[in-house]
DNA sequence: TTGTAAATGCAACCATATTGCAGGTGCAAC
DNA sequence: GTTGCACCTGCAATATGGTTGCATTTACAA
């Protein structure tokens, strides 16, 4: 189960091309850190630390190691980091031509939660004198799965 | 300082409409509830927990009494609730229109949190077969007070 | 005034995240 | 290939924010 791809939304890059991605950013690539990147890129949507954790499954390393690992790829600028609605943090893999809008959508029945990439619509009227560096949009409903099931 | 007014944002309305308010809910108007609704609905921005624990000072409660008294007022739809980039909750008094979108910004130096009831305008393109039932959006960046004093 | 359900306060508890430190490891210099 | 050191990792302990259970008190209506 080493290289076996989860075919899940995008191929993820190789080990090779991860590792120097991560030596790029000044700092030395561990399998730790190899792994969490490429599960990152992997996933169809923003993941929890418990996401990865089970993900990780036998490869499994510290809870804190995971943590630091995050953290660390949050500030090299591979990922982002927010909270959802429950007070945790979600992980999502921060696509090349970094954006400072970026909007994700939480399915209030099954609980995912979707990069949407699409929409960097908006200028909303800030108050004056007020400066914007970032904004997130968090949008919930129902995913297209949950959507179709119930009613 | 038991009715002085802080003279914030806007003037709470009295104890008597304050107590009426929550009747009407179908609750009892205890003096927790009215002081807290009566913080919220003076408040210039969203309060976490201990924002409302500080500005209540003597009359101060016990800190599981507020978290129900909050979690309360978010139940009757007297009150927003939503976390914060530090994964802590933030409340903010729900104005009379009840709104499906909701705008803060968060000051990155300050800290503090402002609603901006202003601008609703936002249709962000769902992946199809995804349906909406609420949109928040988060901003980041700098108050008019603090863009102000530093450069 | 009195009865009762609702609200409060206290203590214990849980989950998520962070910090400190000893030991292991990538990687570059030799 | 070997060696050294700074960076990483893992373990344990701790912090923070929030929740649950239960006995007591209180709003409010009969």
């Amino acid at each position: 189960m080493d290289t076996a791809p989860p075919s899940l939304h995008q191929a993820s890059a190789d080990i090779g091309t991860l590792a120097t991605q991560i030596r790029n950013c000044g700092a030395r690539a561990t399998p730790a850190r190899i792994r969490v990147l490429q599960l990152l890129q992997a996933a169809p949507g923003a993941m929890t630390h418990h996401d990865v954790e089970s993900a990780l499954g036998e490869t499994m390393l510290d809870r804190v190691t995971l943590y630091r690992v995050l953290d660390w790829l949050v500030e090299a600028g591979l990922a982002h980091k927010n909270t959802d609605s429950s007070r945790v943090f979600r992980f999502s893999s921060a696509a090349a031509g970094e954006h400072t809008a970026h909007a994700h959508f939480s399915c209030e029945t099954c609980g995912r939660v979707f990069c949407l990439d699409a929409a960097p619509p908006k200028p909303p009227a800030l108050p004056d004198g007020f400066s914007l560096s970032r904004m997130e949009i968090d949008l919930r409903g129902r995913c297209a799965n949950c959507a179709g099931e119930s009613s």
